[in-house]
DNA sequence: CAGGTTCTGCACACGATCTTCACAACTTGT
DNA sequence: ACAAGTTGTGAAGATCGTGTGCAGAACCTG
């Protein structure tokens, strides 16, 4: 994960938002506050955070509204704050894929504890910064990728196959599925191309890095 | 992820313990429960649960240790019981690799939701869906046989044949049935040709895997 | 526009895989 | 125990898929 992680509080009373936000700042995060929920959703695609911390009571229309929306454009966890009691909310957040909840009053330690535990998930899954797979690295942002601490300069082809791979390790990926996600789509193209582009990266990444699937396709795994 | 979830509680509190099983199974999930921390890391080992409750006051040694020690084996998502007003025992907790946490007195619902959280989230994470058939597991995504431990290189033939059988587990399936959906149909192709990926698989995959019936064809036994 | 880079498609060689065959070993029913 | 049918086994040929190098096309970049 590279640089500072990114944290959306979506919460209407702002006594509460300000020392959420203060206690996630003294954390190091850069957090950025929404009072109601269009401007939560609208923030959300703005801002990119790497996780939203989103109360269910809100102005405009609720949260559970709010996290169906965010969730909808791009995978962000989501923390949702709910009244005590409130168990169909809660049901209900987590069907619509909220990753976790607090009910209030909840003390600022947990809160803290709690955002740790999801960033520290998703890092492990999947960071929307960058890609770390063992000694490979794949900085999202700069479009870089380093093997082992060694940089490779990779064309823009084989850097968008190298990362659809990255993005399902050890999944095995059929050509024409790799030829119409890496490569643009072109009628008649031949699946062979891909080979050339696999080749590439071997050469330049390691002839480990990448497995081929005889009779089916690729995948990437995990080196060490 | 087939099948059902396995869950394994470690509660030294036989009440407890019983609630939180009853309520696990009550929802589908194949319970084991350990009352102290050695026999919690050792059925976390034999009994392979795809999830650990684990409370952290516990005879024996106490929770964070097992927690050290399940974790250090293979990566489980854990679930940790705490007393209310422990925060240093739950900090050091995340630390050590648990996932969650709930602090006592809870209820069961917010168990069984948290529960089903956890699980969510790993089966997103690690997606990779698996047939595991006792110590046979095929990791679909990646196209990968290992049996007990030990990984196989199959052919693309073989490894269907292996699937089909696998997801119908014990049924007998004729030669042509077989012939048809795992390799592909030939106008007057011989079923022989099974016989053949049937004996790749017993010598890749030991003999006692593929049950023969004689004069209908093969079934896939499942190995203890 | 010149010079470079990158993408794509092709052909060949090699290796992996599939299929078949003949014969041995086995199972089943009488 | 025997005969008839079925399955296991090993090997060999046919087939298919992939790695590789190369060259033209397409694409930037200055």
């Amino acid at each position: 994960m590279t640089g500072q992680r990114r944290v959306l509080v979506v919460e209407d009373d702002i006594t509460i938002a300000e020392s959420v936000a203060a206690r996630l700042r003294a954390e190091g995060f850069v957090v950025a506050v929404a009072h109601d929920g269009p401007s939560g959703v609208a923030q959300a695609a703005a801002f990119l955070p790497d996780l939203v911390v989103l109360d269910v009571m809100l102005p405009g229309f609720d949260g559970l509204e709010v996290c169906r929306r965010i969730q909808a454009s791009r995978s962000v966890p989501v923390l949702m704050l709910t009244a005590r009691g409130d168990e169909t909310d809660l049901l209900v957040g987590l069907a619509v894929g909220a990753d976790d909840y607090l009910t209030k009053p909840f003390s600022m330690r947990e809160l803290a504890a709690r955002v740790h535990v999801l960033l520290r998930r998703v890092s492990r899954a999947v960071s929307s910064q960058s890609l770390e797979l063992g000694d490979l690295v794949i900085d999202l942002a700069a479009r870089r990728v380093r093997r082992a601490g060694v940089e490779a300069h990779l064309t823009p082809t084989e850097y968008d196959l190298l990362v659809f791979l990255a993005e399902r390790p050890s999944a095995v990926q059929a050509r024409e599925r790799l030829l119409a996600e890496a490569c643009g789509w072109h009628e008649g193209a031949s699946s062979r191309t891909v080979d050339s582009h696999v080749k590439a990266l071997r050469r330049k990444l390691g002839a480990d890095l990448i497995r081929t699937v005889h009779g089916v396709g690729y995948a990437l795994e995990v080196p060490r």
